[in-house]
RNA sequence: GGCCCCGUAGCUCAACUGAAUAGAGCAUCUGACUACGGAUCAGAAGGUUUCAGGUUUGAAUCCUGACGGGGUCACCA
């Protein structure tokens, strides 16, 4: 139980003898104490004058009184300020906190609680490779579900591939058109590269034939149905539908060039899936589920074939589900995914990890699964995320503005590697070391910077600064969690065993903090959020480095002391490199 | 236009979901390596929380309205 629910628990009590008042937990509002005032830990007494009559000053002399004298081990102080009571725990509870928990790497994780979530995430297009968006996606989660899964989820981790439809048939057909039979491998490019760039020409073709149609004097809408290349498109679509062999030996050859690419992408990054979906297989399932649906009255079709479900006594619109020539649209795959998922997995939470441009798809998605009394549609959560802009906008891969997944790590990796070299401090490394210590680095500035922030918000990134080693930053952690390993590395051998009888300010400073992780995962959890882990962790490292410019560990005053930072240290060490995992960045020994 | 989200230091972000004098990082300025790792630390400066009302002992946070930005309302995915 962490220490706030503990003094909450007490409150109550005392709340209860003084007054005879029977208090909710709920109804108590603890805060850590401001720095400016003495104590540790701060009751709000505002809520309580009311009910029992009494001023602030009053409530808190008598609350904090009887708190000190029934449990002098624990409350060691109190002082009244205003409407606030704050309240000094004793040092030995920190003190035992610490002997307890600080050689504990799995500090903060939890034993199964028997639930079973699934997270989808990625959710790539098979027609071009990924870009920064699609990272702060990955990061996501990966973290969230990292974060399920140390908090005793069992976590399924899933994907679905967008693999076919108009956009893939795109890359497809300026392949053939301007390829001459090119590959990734006879132009050593990666796959996922090689096939974004004919989707970049189809569009330039397109554009082309458009703007010729329109001087020949035709309308710009019409000639945007008219273009060539475009009717060829269609066609392959239909060619594609209709199973027409050439079509499906292509998209077969270009799609496997493309996995070839993420494959390589996703193991850098240290992104991973329990479960691939593909559009390709869910968009009949999808159609089947429409069907049912139809038979089950929950669907209606309307004069010209087409199929609807009304949502307008929900406040949404009427949508379609199905084309009139039976084709599938974008929610018709989603519908018999969701069936499909849980079908195989029974699952008590499906969460989708999906851009917040799509908050209406998804709400839709779930109404419709609710209205057909599916029981799995409560489980469905979206976690819906801001997208990631450029300082002059949206990134649009029309107009090239896209920061791609891979240069981005490539850069970073540069960056780190000409950081490194600079402080020489790892000249011993091999170079299979220094490869590995770049990587950590440079993918954990990355992750850290895009998970940093809370989901919800968009974020904007300004390519012309490279991200930051310095300040808020996933470097600076990692270099004070280098610098620690360094210190227990010159302690091995001695036992940290000895309790210390007081505590200095920095000293428990750092101790209040590292008490905290297991709240602060708990809230990341509940809030499916894992940039209040990215800025615990901050500002935990952070005041290790201020308690370790101001007191010596090795030189301690005495022995006691030493014992005691040596824990401190350790612990902080343990914490940082957990908080750290769950965001899905390593922490190096030596950097 | 309907619905949804957002507006906090020059910039990028916080604020424990209504509490004390709104906090960090970057950038700017000043200091600190003969002390366990300077990718660090200490300090300065920077704010009418877009604006106007309202609720409350208390509002960046809740309500109403205005202004500004974004998203979405496709037989695209």
């Amino acid at each position: 139980m962490s220490i706030v629910n503990e003094i909450k628990l007490l409150v109550l009590k005392a709340l209860k003898e003084l007054y005879d008042y029977e208090a909710t937990e709920a109804e108590l509002t603890i805060n850590s104490t401001k720095p400016e005032f003495d104590g540790d830990y701060t009751l709000v007494l505002f809520s309580f004058v009311k009910q029992l009559k009494r001023s602030p000053e009053q409530l808190g002399k008598e609350i904090g009184e009887s708190l000190v004298k029934n449990d002098p081990g624990f409350f060691t102080a109190y002082n009244v300020i205003k409407g606030f009571l704050n309240l000094t725990v004793a040092d030995n509870y920190w003190t035992l906190f610490l002997q307890g928990n600080y050689n504990n790497p799995k500090f903060g994780s939890r034993v199964s609680n028997g639930r079973k979530v699934m997270v989808e995430y990625s959710s790539p297009n098979t027609n071009k490779p990924l870009h920064l968006g699609h990272l702060r996606n990955i990061f996501l989660g990966w973290s969230v579900a990292q974060i399920l899964k140390e908090s005793g989820y069992e976590t399924i981790k899933s994907c679905i591939v967008n693999d076919r439809g108009i956009h893939i048939c795109k890359s497809m057909i300026a392949w053939q058109r301007f390829a001459n039979g090119a590959t990734p491998q006879s132009t050593s490019m990666k796959g996922d590269h090689f096939v974004g760039e004919y989707y970049v020409k189809f569009n330039d073709e397109y554009k082309k034939e458009v703007e010729e149609l329109v001087t020949g004097g035709m309308k710009k809408e019409e000639a945007e149905k008219e273009a060539p290349i475009m009717k060829e498109t269609q066609q392959m679509l239909l060619d594609w539908e209709a199973g027409k062999p050439e079509v499906i030996d292509l998209w077969k050859k270009m799609n496997s060039w493309v996995y070839e690419g993420f494959d390589i992408t996703y193991k850098r990054i240290g992104a991973d899936f329990q479960k691939m979906y593909y559009e390709s297989d869910t968009y009949i399932v999808g159609k089947q589920f429409v069907m049912q649906g139809l038979k089950d009255g929950v669907f209606f079709k309307k004069e010209d074939g087409s199929v609807w479900i009304d949502l307008t006594a929900e406040g949404l619109d009427e949508k379609l589900v199905l084309r009139k020539d039976g084709t599938s649209v974008y929610i018709t795959q989603d519908l018999g995914l969701a069936q499909q998922k849980y079908d195989e997995f029974k699952y008590d939470q499906s969460l989708y990890v999906i851009a917040d441009e799509q908050n209406y798809h998804m709400k839709v998605l779930q109404l419709s699964l609710q209205k057909l009394g599916k029981p799995y549609a409560e489980g469905i959560d979206h976690l819906s995320y801001g997208m990631v802009e450029l300082p002059s906008g949206r990134m649009k891969s029309r107009e090239g503005t896209v920061v791609d997944a891979d240069d981005m790590v490539d850069e970073m990796v540069n960056v780190a590697r000409n950081k490194t070299e600079e402080l020489g401090k790892v000249k011993d490394f091999t170079e299979a070391e220094l490869k590995e210590l770049y990587d950590t680095i440079a993918l954990g500035a990355l992750k850290f910077f895009l998970l940093r922030v809370d989901p919800k918000k968009r974020m904007i990134f300004n390519p012309e600064e490279s991200i930051d080693f310095h300040g808020f930053t996933g470097p600076f952690v990692q270099y004070t969690h280098a610098r620690i390993k360094s210190v227990l590395r010159k302690a091995q051998g001695t036992s940290f065993k000895l309790q210390a009888g007081s505590l200095l300010k920095l000293e428990k400073d750092l101790i209040i903090q590292l008490e905290q992780y297991p709240t602060i995962i708990e809230q990341a959890v509940t809030e499916h959020n894992p940039s209040v882990i990215a800025i615990y962790v901050f500002n935990l490292a952070k005041s290790f480095n201020t308690f370790y410019t101001e007191h010596s560990v090795m030189n301690a005053e005495s022995e006691e002391k030493k014992q005691l930072r040596l824990q401190l240290s350790e612990m902080t060490a343990n914490v940082i490199a957990s908080g750290m995992g769950l965001l899905g960045i390593r922490v190096p020994e030596r950097m």
